[in-house]
DNA sequence: GTGTGACTCTGAGTCCGTC
DNA sequence: CGACGGACTCAGAGTCACA
């Protein structure tokens, strides 16, 4: 709860994108965002806006909650 | 919940903020927000970054899920 | 399959106001 | 006190080549 929001996020997605079982590469296309761009966030070196957020979220199935808590 | 997530967040922000009995200008100090961009956010005008939202919810002291979801 | 630096261009975020 | 407009700067969005 005290780190970085953005490592918090990175964290958080890595964790749930490999728990569903799927790559970097197809979660990138299915959440119509660059898989370079998923690869930062995972690292938590992007400080994304809300609306990557909510999509990012909706590809997994999940709250924003979840992804940020 | 189908609203888009910036409408979603003002109007939880406007929510939270009025329950707490505050003035625009007050919160945007506590959470160290230009008073503008606070009312631009409450409108549901802007799609900000985790890093304000993260301000935000410490400010108002709740979390970010009850901000976004 | 993933990490990283560099790049362009759009918009996030600030600040001046007025109504 | 809050909505809204204009103008500005710099950081985020989105992409690529390469490691």
């Amino acid at each position: 709860m005290e780190a970085d929001v953005c490592k918090r996020l990175g964290g958080n997605l890595k964790r749930l994108r490999t728990a569903a079982g799927r790559s970097q590469e197809d979660f990138a296309h299915d959440a119509d965002i660059h898989r370079t761009y998923i690869s930062d966030l995972e690292r938590g070196a992007r400080n994304p806006t809300i609306r990557v957020v909510d999509r990012l979220a909706k590809a997994l199935g999940v709250s924003m909650g979840d992804l940020l808590d």
